[in-house]
DNA sequence: ACCTCCACGGCACGTGGTGTCATCAACTAC
DNA sequence: GTAGTTGATGACACCACGTGCCGTGGAGGT
């Protein structure tokens, strides 16, 4: 018989969005999670550098799927059109995580804090599609203006998945938010 | 004579950002900038929400300048055109203050936990400029992608305004910024 | 002479986050 | 099967952030 239980980063995760939807996130400790997940607060910390990073652990995935589509965008589409490569693969992702995004949207919401760890996360991923953008030989730029508007659109289109009910929307929303963006720079 | 040293506040943010830019942002701490500003610990947290506040001064008059602007524009202006209205007046107050601006934002790009609290003060006035143009009978979608497009071109701006030698120079970022999103976005 | 105000100091406390060492099942080597 | 090694976790001490609460004493009014 094995010294631990498994999957000590899952329980942990499991256990801090059960607290944090219960009592509120400020109002959950790291050690009640850490209580709750049959672990000490040190190793908490072992798997998530801060409070906050426990709900944060798909972004790595996202940004991930995200990337590997800018990669495998055709060489001759506009600046734009290589951002976007990432919204189908994303897209798909998420189909399946409804009811879940919606629950950690109501967290989020509710928390400035975890809203500054959302943003910084936006950030990252626009500076890596960025980065990407100036590999395939796009200007500096274009490039910073082209991944800032892909995240964007992804951003707005994300608001409204969680806040209706169609899990599988999400694409068409997408698309809805990047037309309404072209019409409004058009002006 | 008076009891305390005029201006604490003054005093703090100016320990803070000399005290920052030698030892660094996490080296210094809250005691030692209230220490060098005569005063303790527990002023300074009546001054400011927290640590990284006190780089953050200037966020209300940005946001109050830009409001400004935007409840001043034409009714006949386009969404995009009204969230924008905010760049003249916000340049101009920036003319003067290009090398604290530079100062501050080495001390901001070396620390993620001040980045964060940089871009959801920008998140903050998009929000706010996106409920102004909702005022002014905007679509809650178009204000949503104007007010955020806005501040992307103010960022965008900003941080080449940072790192070139023209304290003058805002302004025309900020046009080339908007024409090359235009174009971006065009496509 | 008295009173009220209020900016600040002082102190205790909870929590987040880290460095360091101990523990002990599982695995490896022979 | 015995010995050594590895690696996930516990235990503990510690520091800094942030807050609640009360004390203090000059400023300014009556």
């Amino acid at each position: 018989m094995s010294r631990w239980k498994p999957d000590a980063e899952g329980r942990l995760i499991k256990a801090a969005i059960t607290l944090f939807d219960e009592r509120g996130y400020e109002q959950t400790t790291v050690a009640q999670i850490a209580d709750a997940a049959g672990l000490t607060k040190r190793t908490f910390f072992r798997y998530f550098s801060d409070k906050r990073e426990v709900l944060f652990n798909g972004s790595g995935e996202l940004e991930h799927r995200w990337l590997e589509a800018v990669a495998a965008a055709p060489v001759d589409a506009s600046p734009l059109a290589v951002a976007l490569a990432g919204l189908d693969p994303v897209a798909e992702m998420f189909d399946e995580r409804h009811p879940f995004a919606r629950l950690r949207a109501g967290i989020v919401d509710a928390n400035p804090e975890l809203q500054e760890r959302e943003l910084i996360k936006l950030q990252n991923l626009a500076a890596a599609i960025k980065a990407a953008l100036i590999d395939r030989g796009i200007s500096r730029n274009a490039a910073i203006l082209a991944a800032q508007t892909g995240v964007t659109v992804f951003q707005v289109a994300f608001a409204r998945w969680v806040e209706q009910d169609d899990p599988a929307a999400f694409r068409r929303l997408m698309d809805e938010s990047l037309e309404e963006l072209r019409s409004v720079t058009a002006t």
